[in-house]
DNA sequence: AGGTTCGGCAAACAGTTGTTTACTGAATGG
DNA sequence: CCATTCAGTAAACAACTGTTTGCCGAACCT
């Protein structure tokens, strides 16, 4: 809490981001980050588009007025929750793609770590796959994009895989549309799989045990593919 | 309209379904129609959990109080509308099933079905996407419910053609989910194509080209499997 | 013809909503 | 140290919400 600063201009306070600086920043960015979170609980069942000010401000333990010091939208908490969601699925993507190994590795890999990030990040992933298609225009864009550098980002990395030796740029993107779209749909299921914990625990790893074999014909078509 | 019924029994009116005897029935069924109308036509721009009671039967031209007379709640004319969205589904996929041809021709018509289908019914199809992960949870699960009776359909159709001579029960299924969801994914592609028409008419097109050769790939895959 | 059923209505209920207003008081910076 | 900035507040605004109530009148059945 206390933050002394010596003789230290408060601005050129070394590997410090430009934000947080002072006291007054920090406390901002404490509210704003009550408020992202109280979103995100009240989002775990309900939709952004009937999500209320008040309520969030409610939840977040502050007053409704202050809100608006924060957004000017509601539309535009959703759009910071996007970007945060995307952020982690980012570091993610990479963590599959950056290792070396047989076909048959990286799919365990993947479907390994697509499983644990939608564990550990439930109300992100809920978030994203409740809003991809959800009433708030914004929003629905904002992922939408992001989705697609996604697929830019894994089509490259297709490129660069021995596999994919011959193929055109076109039916690479084509490729890693189709993967992105898969693990859409696994992650989403994945989620479903863990709201349902109680009344059916083997559901996720059917989930799984699935995604790895689809990826395994996928990747076998890949294989024989000779161009389009 | 007008319905004579001679010296018959309202009851025993050959080929009728059993609704729509009376007179009284078919006004009915007419206001719950037009509550139905209404909620799909105002759920183009907002989610089921945001709709209102009010906001619905305003829109359908009745007064508050009427809509209890034909739904106890809102989720309830969700899971009717679920129900609507999902019969039109089932004709679809059985057009796509029936006929027989070779892999390219099927494709080529499977990915022409979904494109049409999605143009001629958007509000259904908007519907099922927004709430096929939305914030009702009955919704939720009565779309999980059909699509997953869907791919069991869908299973039992492709053990019937030639290329899965030798494939178990299991392999179906999942080869079944895949194409479940490649449908909802390429049916819900089509469908932002649409809403962003005007800013870019090529998007339909560019999203059949690869919805075929995504399958194209599948269907390569699916030639040279051997068992899991 | 007469009594019954029942879909639809207006009115009232107590709450909730988004947003603006004027304000307070602590962190800020010269 | 003193003037300024500004995140947060309480209060007020009109507008809206879901649901229940009692009632009406046309369709229904016998």
């Amino acid at each position: 809490m206390n933050h002394t600063e010596g003789a230290e201009s408060p601005r050129s306070a070394g590997a410090e981001q430009p934000r947080t600086v002072g006291v007054r920043q920090a406390q901002k960015q404490q509210s704003r980050r009550a408020l992202l979170d109280a979103g995100l609980r009240l989002l775990a069942d309900q939709n952004l588009a009937s999500l209320g000010v008040r309520e969030v401000t409610r939840a977040a333990g502050l007053s409704p007025a202050a809100f608006y010091r924060h957004f000017p939208d509601l539309a535009a908490l959703g759009v910071a929750l996007v970007e945060e969601s995307l952020a982690s699925l980012h570091l993610m993507i990479r963590s599959v793609l950056v290792g070396a190994g047989g076909a048959e590795e990286l799919i365990d890999r993947a479907v390994d770590v697509i499983q644990r990030h939608v564990r550990e990040n439930r109300a992100h992933v809920r978030f994203l796959a409740r809003e991809r298609h959800g009433g708030v225009r914004r929003v629905r864009e904002a992922i939408d994009a992001e989705l697609g550098r996604f697929a830019a980002e894994v089509g490259a990395a297709l490129g660069l895989q021995p596999v994919s030796a011959g193929w055109s740029e076109g039916d690479l993107r084509m490729l890693a549309e189709l993967y992105v779209d898969h693990m859409v749909s696994t992650a989403a299921a994945f989620l479903e799989a863990l709201e349902a914990q109680e009344t059916d625990p083997g559901r996720e790893g059917r989930i799984a045990a699935t995604a790895r074999l689809q990826l395994r014909l996928i990747s076998l078509g890949r294989r024989h593919w000779q161009g389009s």
